[in-house]
DNA sequence: CGGAATTTGAGTGATCTCGATTGAAATCCG
DNA sequence: CGGATTTCAATCGAGATCACTCAAATTCCG
């Protein structure tokens, strides 16, 4: 029983679009299609101007969706851990309600495949998510802030204001003994609407925003239910999140 | 003994909605109807563009994200002269509400570089606009309707309560003289919420969307401002949007 | 009831997709 | 430079899918 065509296809269109570049290998390993099927599929979205071919793979072509490339250079292979370790703890047939941010769109990016209910605000988040049929999407509109893609302001608190979930999976900018910080008061002002709609608050954070405060300050420490973080945390603030009752789950190698 | 023609048909069409794509052989067992039949059915349907045949089955064709498929460049040519010739009718600094659909689609196109404030629904067009630093993007949340990537449902409906447009432009799935026509009851009800919140309504068609209908009633004639369509429209249908008193923009080459 | 039109199901050969194989071309590495 | 390795394009057979035909079944209508 093979796989159809068109929907082989789609998955390539959309692997290329995430990572910018694959392998003929990884996609043969990854559909479960021979080379030589690959071969073809590559041929034709090469004719039809949707992928590049390069000797070895295929490169994406054409305009980034992801608005923010630059940023997402920073302690990239920690943030991509913590996604994969983060997704291993959602069961499956969950709700999760997912923030903005660049660790987050990790976490998103390796929820493919599961069968989940996923609220966003965040529109690279949606685009990554849109396209996966196990996932049913609901999006939170509002002003849709240019530089991060999310959506904020009042439409964005309405809906918030209508909504439950069990469990909230936010980034953040800053974390001290005081709290949690974010760059942006109207981005913060939406955050304090997800903690309401969510029964448990996990936060996902790189090590390097330990100690670090920033513009706007989110909530006390005490609002979050788990830190899921990478094992380069110093011991003091692993005594610190102990101390404040939270669970910590570390993203190690 | 049998199921009846349409009775038959009405099903495909409901499962191809659901699913976006249904194996052949999965409809035979699920109609109990034989091999034939059923090709039969896919391809009368076909024919009067309400699905996409593929082989192996049958997919999903109300208007979708990915171009993926170079015969749903069919009308082409026509939506992007429809979209350019529109996008000239906004004047600067205005504000619209952009129904989702592959025509509006064309319209934003043609909005980069210039003054706005756009309220969408729709992912593909916000992922368009949201790199335009000119344009102020406001997004309408709900549950994103898979294939279309249109946000509808209840979110969709709260939002667009909140909200006033001097303008809406929005796409169709077929006029005829009763009124316009969608592919999909939930969409529909979100457009007619739309047409409430705007005070102009314009509707940008093919001129192959004149005389056909589709599954699901929007509204009457009498709501629409002006129409905006290709050369290619007979003289019938010109006759009957001036007697209904409609404003008629042709995008000719 | 009876005949015509329509709808249906099975069969048939043509067409398409896919995976394996082959030899050529490009790349790598000592 | 030269050999080993990887990648590529072309080809072929197997199996799936398709369009087409024809006869049986059903429905329609006088």
């Amino acid at each position: 029983m093979s796989m159809l065509l068109d929907q082989r296809r789609e998955s390539i269109l959309q692997v290329i679009e995430q990572q910018g570049f694959v392998s003929l290998q990884e996609l043969v390993s990854k559909l479960g299609a021979s080379e030589s099927t690959v071969r073809r599929d590559l041929e034709y979205l090469d004719g039809i101007g949707q992928i590049r071919r390069t000797r070895g793979g295929a490169a994406y072509t054409g305009d980034s969706i992801t608005p923010f490339d630059e940023r997402r250079a920073s302690a990239m292979p920690e943030k991509q851990r913590i996604g994969r370790v983060v997704a291993e703890m959602i069961p499956q047939d969950a709700t999760i309600l997912l923030d903005g941010g660049t660790t987050t769109l990790e976490v998103a990016r390796c929820l493919t495949g599961k069968s989940l209910q996923v609220v966003t605000n965040s529109l690279p988040i949606a685009n990554l998510l849109a396209q996966q049929p196990s996932i049913e999407l609901i999006l939170i509109g509002g002003y849709l802030y240019p530089r991060t893609g999310v959506a904020l302001g009042p439409l964005a608190a309405a809906a918030l204001a209508e909504i439950h979930v069990p469990r909230l999976i936010m980034g953040t900018g800053g974390i001290t003994e005081k709290g949690l910080y974010n760059s942006n008061t109207l981005l913060v002002e939406c955050e304090r609407l997800m903690l309401e709609a969510a029964e448990e608050v996990w936060v996902v954070a790189d090590s390097s925003k330990f100690g670090r405060s920033a513009l706007a300050y989110l909530c006390e420490l005490s609002k979050v239910t788990r830190i899921i973080v990478d094992g380069g945390l110093s011991d003091h603030w692993r005594g610190v999140i102990r101390d404040a009752g939270i669970e910590l789950t570390l993203a190690d190698a």
